[in-house]
DNA sequence: TTAATTGATATCAATATAGTGTCAGTTTAG
DNA sequence: CTAAACTGACACTATATTGATATCAATTAA
């Protein structure tokens, strides 16, 4: 059972490139090599972000994509019901008969609940708590890229 | 984002249905036309479930599964790794940089933090609770059965 | 002008989930 | 003794989801 997939994942992890380079355009290019991640694949993820109004983008040379929201206000949940869709223990157990009375059901009162726990857990985390909690050495590595790639010219 | 698969949740309604008809033996067949749930499907799940010591069978002529096990001890946790594996919040995010430290990524901590939360919960739910939430009358439907099935012969 | 970029989409591949079919062996009612 | 109602054990198919690639037009800075 896996609950975040890669677009999640891919797209977590971007933001917090970005969020540790605030400030600037970082391409997709450069995000996918540092991160190691499918080009085209997260490209589809960085433009999935725009359309809900994350990150923000610019085109052509020296374009890219920049944070502009405050990492505080970007949840992981968010993140997971733009790419995974809301969370649902199960569409609704028990059709045939205990449905008949849906309202009075305790057992989808029972999965109900636990769904509020979960979502609950991912509302709690957002981007900014997650870079904040970056130690200094991975803060560098994040901000700076790997090393080949860094090389002062 | 589903959380319960198919497999999970006819498993569950099935261990309800030998909850609540203790002592004897249900037919897949039964269960299947009772529950609604795709005969040769469900026949897959409960001989997974067999595998696992859930339940015990009776082969021919009134045969069918029994549940044996103490229900308070059969958990939704155990059902979901049996089913769909173990609850795994991310293969590994953060793979190149970052995770060259894996014991000290934060980032992991977080995830598992949460995966806790998640197991905790699934763990305290078992086929015993859920049987004694049933109200008296979805008990009751769950031990008779649907009425044309059930025609006094 | 050209190379580095994003926007927008179309398509494909891999995996996971859901469901069906078949046949051999067991049991019990008649 | 036999037929019908069962489970055991698999092999198979279908559908959905996830993961990944490819293409081409438009934009921008050097
Ligand atoms: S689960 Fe659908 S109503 Fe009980
Ligand atoms: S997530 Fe793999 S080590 Fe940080």
């Amino acid at each position: 059972m896996k609950v975040l997939t890669k677009k999640t994942d891919y797209a977590i992890r971007a933001l917090l490139m970005l969020g540790a380079k605030r400030g600037s355009y970082v391409s997709a290019r450069t995000i996918a090599v540092e991160q190691d991640m499918p080009y085209q694949f997260l490209r589809g993820v960085l433009q999935e972000m725009i359309r809900h109004d994350l990150i923000v983008s610019k085109e052509g040379v020296q374009g890219g994509f920049m944070l502009e929201k405050d990492p505080d206000e970007i949840r992981v949940k968010q993140l997971i019901e733009i790419f995974q869709g809301t969370v649902q223990v199960s569409e609704c157990m028990f059709r045939k008969q205990i449905c008949a009375n849906r309202s009075r059901c305790v057992l989808r009162h029972e999965i109900m609940r636990i769904e509020q726990v979960v979502n609950n857990e991912f509302e709690q985390v957002t981007i900014g708590k997650l870079l904040r909690k970056l130690t200094l050495a991975d803060h560098v590595m994040l901000a700076s890229g790997n090393m080949e790639a860094t090389e002062n010219k």
